[in-house]
DNA sequence: GTCTATAAATTGATAGAC
DNA sequence: GTCTATCAATTTATAGAC
């Protein structure tokens, strides 16, 4: 314990940032390491070096989303009612989309952050169980068709700049009327 | 006149079809024009033969849906009443989407596909002009976050597996609900 | 931990035979 | 109109000096 830490991982979230706003821009296969090395001003190397792969990076990436997702369902499944669970789903599901909202926006968008997804087993299942609870048991094309506009328009709502000048307390508000006018 | 017509263009619209299928699955930048040639079993300078670039493909692949939100333009325009131009655009909108499923998933999605819909003014206009039209004069925060929303969601619901087994008809029924309960 | 240099494969694109 | 062969540039990734 003798190294100071304020420093620790500094470069490895450097790293994650600008590569997430990179990809953001021209996605993930849009995006090399060289991109994101220079826009840094480091050698490629020094990516190569927190990153073994460009796999890892993104893994990297979507880890914090799996978590909020883990947290999500455990308060969801505490909650008593379906009409419960499904209130703190929505409310955890904005207040995700609103404080990683380049995450979530490639999380949805971009095929290659997609297929990270996959091979992220963790990550998938409880993206399945929360579509699932929003769902709810034997659900109607009506509510299908609901909570597909809903899920890929929230996941994509942070990021666009038709949006950007809203004051997040406001897009909050505007999501969760949006998500009850949907899916209550 | 002499030569018959019957394939005119066949090789061309094989073209465009597989490499849209590969653009859904792996983006356009995770697409090469290897991948699309050895799919459609030719080499790759046959694909080259009928587009002199990637980008001349990305574009005729747009072209359609720029000339469906022309003539839906044109269409609102000629409607009485904001009320009923709404009611235009909205219809038009979600025919669009069944119609070209796959164009409107990577048209919304896709950074590569963005950045040709900005070289193209003549899309670009046209979607400002349709987005302007829902917004409507002076729009409040509530229904530029409900369009939002709804635009995205609409776009891509057209590939979501999750709604791949509902008839046409019906999931043309539920966008239209969706888009009333969210814009109207 | 950061760098330079490099490897091996793939990319978009072209030339030219048939 | 389709092919093979090739190009220069770029990609992911590694080796090894400092």
């Amino acid at each position: 314990m003798a190294k100071p830490v304020g420093r620790r991982g500094e470069t490895r979230e450097r790293i994650l940032a600008t590569a997430l706003d990179l990809f953001v821009e021209h996605g993930v296969h849009g995006t090399s390491l060289q991109q994101i090395a220079d826009r840094l001003g480091v050698a490629k190397a020094t990516v190569y070096h927190q990153f073994a792969t460009k796999d890892a990076l993104i893994q990297a990436l979507v880890q914090p989303v799996a978590d909020t997702l883990g947290e999500l369902l455990t308060r969801a499944e505490a909650a008593a009612g379906r009409e419960a669970q499904v209130e703190v789903v929505i409310e955890g599901l904005v207040e995700m989309v609103l404080a990683r909202r380049q995450i979530a926006a490639v999380m949805h968008g971009d095929p290659a952050v997609e297929a990270a997804i996959r091979a992220t087993p963790e990550l998938a299942v409880r993206s399945a169980k929360v579509k699932d609870l929003l769902l709810g048991p034997d659900p109607s094309p009506s509510r299908r068709v609901a909570l597909s506009v809903f899920n890929a328009g929230l996941m994509l709502s942070g990021t666009d700049p038709e949006l950007a000048e809203l004051p997040e307390e406001i897009l909050r508000q505007e999501l969760l009327g949006t998500a009850r006018r949907l899916l209550v």
